[in-house]
DNA sequence: AGGCATGTTACAGG
DNA sequence: ACCTGTAACATGCC
């Protein structure tokens, strides 16, 4: 599912929802994510609440009232559904009604709560995970040592793109997506981006001027800002079960349009896609130079 | 049937 | 040691 928008979207909702409840247990249905999660480690939150949850680049971290936390990614399917005491579940993200029993079928881990609710984890391909540290080691660890910095702050800016592409010969697309360069964006952020800023992602970072660097720094944080606050975007299966759409879903400009018509009024050129950094690539020919 | 999918990281080669 | 590119992970959908 998430890039920065839409794991700042989970964080939002999952705060007004389960700080401060008292965990009463936590069961493990598949360990096997992207790392092994066991049983007795998980079990350290017993007892304990979530009194804090912060967001860094595409990861979440539970604080407790103790000295554990709990550091989580979504990897490319990971979801938390909330379930309340009538057992109606929401997506935590979207706020309709789940009902489909498909989408429990990946349910993999649940924490219940002292008043009957529960949070569950739920991630189809099992590239999230769930890790469990101390307070004093978690800003260490090895997923958020080397993040560079958030793409909404101020030290992401023109003259740190300068300074960071001096002397490198990559793609603006690849480099964009490098979380040791700015660390929050994916795929599709990346597309619209370059796209809004009439940039050909193939374009090597030696060659950009300084306005095009300019003009990147703040559409990114333009586009990324106002997916935000329509509630997270980037996901494909966003329609509830029942055929409504998401209220939040957005237009993407380019990506996933391969074939069809630009959509700048003034360009009647396709969309192109193409791959880079093994991923898919999509832009105008006219407008992205 | 084959290609593709929002992410990260281990590894190979320069 | 640094830089860059590729493939792999698991599962489902078109």
């Amino acid at each position: 599912m998430p890039e920065l928008p839409e794991v700042e979207v989970v964080k939002r909702s999952l705060e007004k929802k389960i700080l401060n409840l008292v965990i009463k247990n936590i069961k493990i249905i598949e360990g096997s994510l992207r790392y092994k999660l066991y049983k007795d480690k998980i079990l350290k939150l017993k007892g304990k609440k979530f009194t804090k949850i912060d967001r860094r680049s595409k990861y979440l971290i539970f604080f407790t009232d103790q000295d554990d936390l709990m550091l989580v990614h979504l990897g490319m399917t990971g979801k938390f559904f909330f379930s309340n005491k009538k057992y109606k579940k929401f997506k935590t993200s979207f706020y309709y009604e789940l009902d489909h029993k498909k989408d429990q079928k990946h349910n993999r881990v649940i924490f219940f709560f002292k008043n009957n609710e529960k949070l569950i984890y739920n991630d189809v391909r099992k590239f999230g995970f769930i890790k469990l540290y101390k307070l004093r080691s978690y800003l260490n660890c090895s997923h958020l040592r080397g993040l560079g910095p958030e793409p909404l702050k101020k030290k992401w800016s023109t003259e740190y793109f300068k300074k960071y592409i001096m002397g490198r010969n990559r793609s603006i697309k690849d480099i964009l997506m490098d979380q040791k360069f700015v660390s929050g964006l994916g795929n599709i952020y990346v597309n619209e981006i370059l796209f809004l800023s009439k940039i050909r992602p193939t374009r090597k970072v030696i060659n950009m001027k300084n306005f095009e660097l300019d003009k990147i720094v703040k559409n990114t944080k333009k586009i990324l800002k106002s997916a935000i606050n329509k509630g997270g975007s980037s996901i494909k299966d966003f329609s509830s079960g029942s055929g409504k759409k998401g209220v939040f879903q957005q237009e993407f400009k380019v990506y996933g349009r391969e074939g069809e018509k630009c959509s700048n009024t003034d360009c009647n050129k396709s969309i192109i896609r193409t791959v880079i950094s093994n991923r898919s690539t999509f832009f105008c020919k006219r407008c992205q130079k």
